[in-house]
This record gives C-alpha cells, sequence and structure tokens, in this order.
DNA sequence: GCCTGAGAATGAAACGTTACACAACTTCTG
DNA sequence: CAGAAGTTGTGTAACGTTTCATTCTCAGGC
C-alpha cells in the first residue's frame, strides 16, 4: 500500500524520513535525539520514521560524533568460568547502559593483547575494560580510557578486583578458626604481578598475625603448570605432607588438589581443610566447587563498566577493592 | 624531535598523512588499501604514516563502503559453559579472519533476542551468528546475513548444528553395547524447537532398531526445572526406577542425575551407565564431567563463521550437521 | 613530430549523520 | 505598535574515508 520512492538500495536514511515528513534534516536529527520539537513537526517525523522503517546508522553518527556507545572486552579466555561469568556480566551491563561490547579473546599472549589494544583505538570504542597480563603500553596512546581488572598498572588506568588481601586474611583466618595448626598457600611466589597475587601476602600476614606456621608452594607457569602437583604428592609419599589447612589461590586448582589428597585416602575436610578463591558456582551441580572466597562479580563488572564511562569525569579512585565474602561448601569443617 | 603540525585535536587522519608525504588523499588511501602505487609514493605516505602514527578511522571507512567487520554474536548466557566455550571459539575465529565480535547476551529472553538483532542491523554489522530462542524475525528485514546454532528456521537462514540425531543415536547404540536391557532418556519432549530437541528422536530410533525398551522423562521448563528430579526420586521410592542405561540431553544434567543415584545409593556405573551429551571438558578437573557426546566445537565455529562471512555467494547448504564422537569417561563401564 | 593510449596520481563527490549559524516567526514589553 | 527577546525550524558545513572520472606524464608507433 505504502509505496516509498525506490531508492537506489538499501536503508532509508534521514534524507528519506525528512522528505517523506516533509521537514528539514535538522529537525528530523532533533526528533530522533530527543531534542524538543514542535508537536506537529515530531508525529509527522516519528509517523515516517515507522513508515519507512529507518534506524539511525550507528557509523555515520560515530563518524560525526566519534562516540560510538562501544567498549572492547579483553579477556585472556572464556574457557575459565571466572572469565565467562566476569565477561557476562560486564556484557549485561554495557548493554543495560545502552552500550555494545567488543569481545577480544587475548589467549594470555602479551602481544595479542597490545594487538588488541590498538584495534579497540582503530575501532574507535570508547573505551577498554582489560583483564591482562603484560601488554605493551607504550604503543597505546591515551585516546581511549582503558579500565584494568585484577591488574594494577603505574600510572592512571583504573583497576577493579576484589580486596584480594583481604581475601587471603579471611581465608587463613577460617582455617585458624576451624582449628588448623599448619597451613599452606598454593598460589604464585611472592612476586607480585597482579591484584591477585596479593592473595598470598593477605593469607601470611594473617598467618603471622595469628601465629600458625604456615608454608608456600608457587605455581610458577600458568593454570597448566603442573609441578606444583608433583611437588605435593612428592611429600605425601616422604610423610613431609603436614599440613591441616590449604587455601588455593582459584576454585579450580582445589577441586584438583582436593582429587590429590583423596588419591592419597586423605580424608577432606576431616584432616585437611581447603578454601579456594572465585566462588563461581558450578553450572553442572549448582553448587561452589569447594569452600571459598567469593568475588563479588556483579559488582565488580558494574564498577568497571561505571569507571571507563565515566573515565571523563576522573573523580574515579585509582584502585578499587571490592569486599569478599566467605562460603562454606564441603571442604571444611564449617560444613559439615 | 618530530614536531608534526598541531592539529586541532586527536588522532591524525588521512588528510594529515596526505600532507605530510605531499601527496593526494586518493594516493594515501591505495597505499593503506594495498593498491599498487609507484614505490617512491608507497615510501613517502608509509613512512608518513609511521611518523605520524596514522590509524585508519573504522568508522568513516564503515560509513563509506557499508562494510564494518564486524558481526554480532547473540548467546542466552555465558554461565553455561558450552555458550561460553562456543563463544570463545567464535570470538577467535573470528578474529583470524579479521574481523571483530560484538557480543550480546539474550538471558534466553526473545524480546531480548529481537532487540538485539535490530541493534545488529543499525550497528551495521555485517552478519549475525545467533544462538537464540524465539526472536521476532518478522521485525528483522534481511538486509544482513544471519547463521544460526542449533536452531533451524524456516525459510533460508543457514544453521550449524552438531549431528543431534546422530547424537542420539550413537549413545543409544553405546548403551546397548555396553549391555543395557532397558534404556531412559531425560531431555526435552517430543515437539522439536531447536535441533538440539533431535538428540531424543535419535535416541529412540536407535532403540527401536536395537529392539531394547525405552522410556522418556521431559524437562519442560528450562534449565532451572527441577521437576524433573522429583520424579526420578518418586520412582525409584517406588522401586518404580527399573532403567540400567541413561542417556542425558547435557553433560549438566548428567551430573545432577549422578548425584541423585548416588544419593539412593546406586552404584554408576555398575547399577546404571549414563551418557551426557556436549562434551565440554571441565576447567577445574581437566576432564569429561561423564561419559558423554562430544560436539565438535571448533569445527562448529569456524562453519559458522564461514557461512556469515561468504552469505553472499549463497553456495552454502542450508542445514549443516557436523559429526559427533562418544568419548568415555567414569559414567559407563568401558571407563572401568 | 604528432597522435594514441597506457599508466599513475589527483580532486571532488559522495556515505549518513550532527551541530551551528541563521532566518522566520511569536510573544512580550514599554 | 515598534523593537527586543525568545522560540523554533532550516540549511550547510563538517566528520574521515573511498571511489571514480579526470588530468597529467611519458612511451611507442606510424
Amino acid at each position: 500500500m505504502c509505496h516509498a520512492v525506490l531508492k537506489k538500495s538499501g536503508q532509508p536514511t534521514m534524507k528519506d524520513v525528512a522528505r517523506e515528513a516533509g521537514v528539514s534534516l535538522g529537525t528530523v536529527s532533533k526528533v530522533i535525539n530527543e531534542i524538543p520539537v514542535g508537536e506537529t513537526y515530531k508525529n509527522r517525523v516519528e509517523s515516517a520514521i515507522r513508515k519507512l522503517g529507518y534506524r539511525v546508522n550507528n557509523y555515520a553518527r560515530g563518524l560525526k560524533t566519534n562516540k560510538t556507545n562501544c567498549v572492547a572486552l579483553l579477556m585472556p579466555s572464556l574457557t575459565h568460568p571466572f572469565f565467562a561469568y566476569l565477561t557476562d556480566a560486564l556484557t549485561e551491563s554495557l548493554m543495560r547502559h545502552d552500550y555494545r561490547a567488543i569481545l577480544m579473546i587475548t589467549n594470555y599472549d602479551p602481544e595479542a593483547e597490545t594487538k588488541c589494544l590498538l584495534l579497540g583505538q582503530q575501532n574507535k570504542v570508547d573505551g577498554v575494560i582489560a583483564l591482562t597480563y603484560h601488554p605493551n603500553l607504550d604503543e597505546i596512546d591515551d585516546s581511549i580510557p582503558i579500565v584494568t581488572i585484577d591488574r594494577h598498572f603505574p600510572g592512571r588506568i583504573p583497576c577493579v578486583s576484589s580486596d584480594n588481601f583481604r581475601g587471603g586474611e579471611l581465608a587463613a583466618e577460617k582455617l585458624v578458626e576451624l582449628g588448623c595448626k599448619k597451613l599452606l598457600y598454593l598460589g604464585t611466589g611472592p612476586e607480585i604481578l597482579g591484584e591477585a597475587d596479593k592473595r598470598g601476602p593477605g593469607f601470611e600476614n594473617a598467618c603471622r598475625k595469628a601465629g600458625v606456621g604456615y608454608d608456600r608452594i608457587s605455581l610458577h607457569g600458568g593454570d597448566s603448570d603442573t609441578a606444583i602437583f608433583d611437588l605435593i604428592r612428592e611429600r605425601i609419599k616422604n610423610g613431609a605432607f603436614d599440613f591441616d589447612g590449604i587455601f588455593c589461590k582459584a576454585d579450580w586448582l582445589a577441586r584438583k588438589v582436593l582429587n590429590l589428597l583423596q588419591e592419597y585416602g586423605i580424608q577432606v575436610p576431616e584432616e585437611v581443610q581447603i578454601i579456594g578463591y572465585d566462588g563461581i558456582i558450578d553450572y553442572a551441580t549448582g553448587l561452589y566447587p569447594c569452600s571459598t572466597i567469593v568475588q563479588p562479580l556483579a559488582m565488580m563488572a558494574e564498577a568497571a563498566v561505571n569507571l571507563v564511562l565515566h573515565a571523563d569525569e576522573d573523580l574515579a579512585p585509582v584502585n578499587l577493592c571490592l569486599p569478599v565474602t566467605y562460603v562454606s561448601a564441603g571442604t571444611t569443617k564449617d560444613s559439615l
């Protein structure tokens, strides 16, 4: 019924709407951007938009306004549940704010991280939320705001993380409270690279404060490093495994250790209690995988999004540590 | 040392490069797009680009060429490991092809699905890869190619999935081969909505062919439907649970059923054998969560990306079912 | 030596928006 | 009722690219 004038091809543009409504381009623009405009004009434009099925072309708009409503998300991988859940929360938060998420997977590769950061700039994203390891920030100019998660870079790049130090403390406090006499930390070495590495110092701090003995076994490679398990096996065989409480830097690690101990007939939590970190509820079982320190995932995502979207206002605290909580779930005596 | 002429603000543009190199805009464009150009000119332009740190503005380019090198990814959620792994694979595949992934989370909400599809059009993505349930396709014009995963819509929208029917058959065949006499399928009802629902018919087909008895208990709500577990409990209590082989529509369901059976002291795999579907290796344990039918995730991602990027050439088979494999992992007798 | 044609760089016109200066019209005010 | 002030819509110039018709240059052929 409504035979619009044949266009060469493709979607209708503002020009078509203006012609259809018998108004100027500027008026159409105002209606679209919700700038007050006379009632009659507004109605005419709106019905023309409906009739033609007009939709704003975000690329033209982005070119003109230099604002794209896109944020790049840099993640090492989505196979790690923490990253997957975080990405889910970040994306949903961005969408609520009427932003789009451009997802980039870096595979823990510094070169890829740098490349993605540059790609973000080229794509004119309004900001970047990055969970990275060693990007080369020298190559990145400061034309777009960057917010990191779990990684505090020198300079003024804001960082969002859970309160890792406090999380470590909390784990130690709980284990002591539950009767442990000799504790073990399984995590990264003493050198602090990311915020997550502060779990160890927090743990050790609380151990000292409580006057309880502790030791550490360090993962040196990435998550695929298995040397740590051989070390534990060794100690168990030699009778040198005299710990009754273990804090693991992540839940997946806690699960692996749990399996390993059970392999040797060591009862958890009766003989050894284990606390992990992350607190991602397992999709399969609907349960926490182990007793754990829970990161406030939704809060972290929301905070990161807010920081990156309001980066210009720079009333931002540079390093945001959000509160963690302890949850008992099977690998500590309080869950019996 | 190199004091470039002060620009009003922001990144250098092609115009700046042209001025710096003493050539025309067109020449710069050619160099950038790798269109042959005289050696001297090329060198002059390239060093000007390096000197100024010029980067293409993808928004200007997109406006002009109507090609954005972006593909929208519609996912219900990233908390389901299958979706997370799939998104990971899709994103990596897209990046290899020099495309960006715009991630959209729909939360299984048809309205959100429709909205995201429209948003994709407005954002001028070059295509959409969608794992959706009930979007309102009427509102979507065919200005951009859509490829679905696990969901075959009437019309000419190509669909990529694992060979769900064959997967169901395979599960039944294996259970029979391992000595099962009475089988059970836990999955969706007989109505086929998505490709995944064909696991049931495949299973039943193989059961009939093998002449072995089978039954079905259907999940009616989404993954959060717990009625099915009550039903199983009921049957166990009544002594009406006489199955020795169960095929579950997903690994997470198999895990839950496994836990439930163990709760009642039923031995797996000795008394009852279980096979799931998906085959996502658990990050925590590094193992398959149960004996399972493995979907060819990487292949599916690659296929979906190829289909969406070459949609115009339309030599595309409309419904692509990729081969599945069986893996034994603890819940069947062949893993003892 | 003139003409033709190939090859190569140029310059202007888009692409679909927004923003701003301006014009046209109301509405007050004294 | 003239003029100022306030509204409200119009038209045009960008934004940073690509594209294509055009111009320029230089050989080669007759």
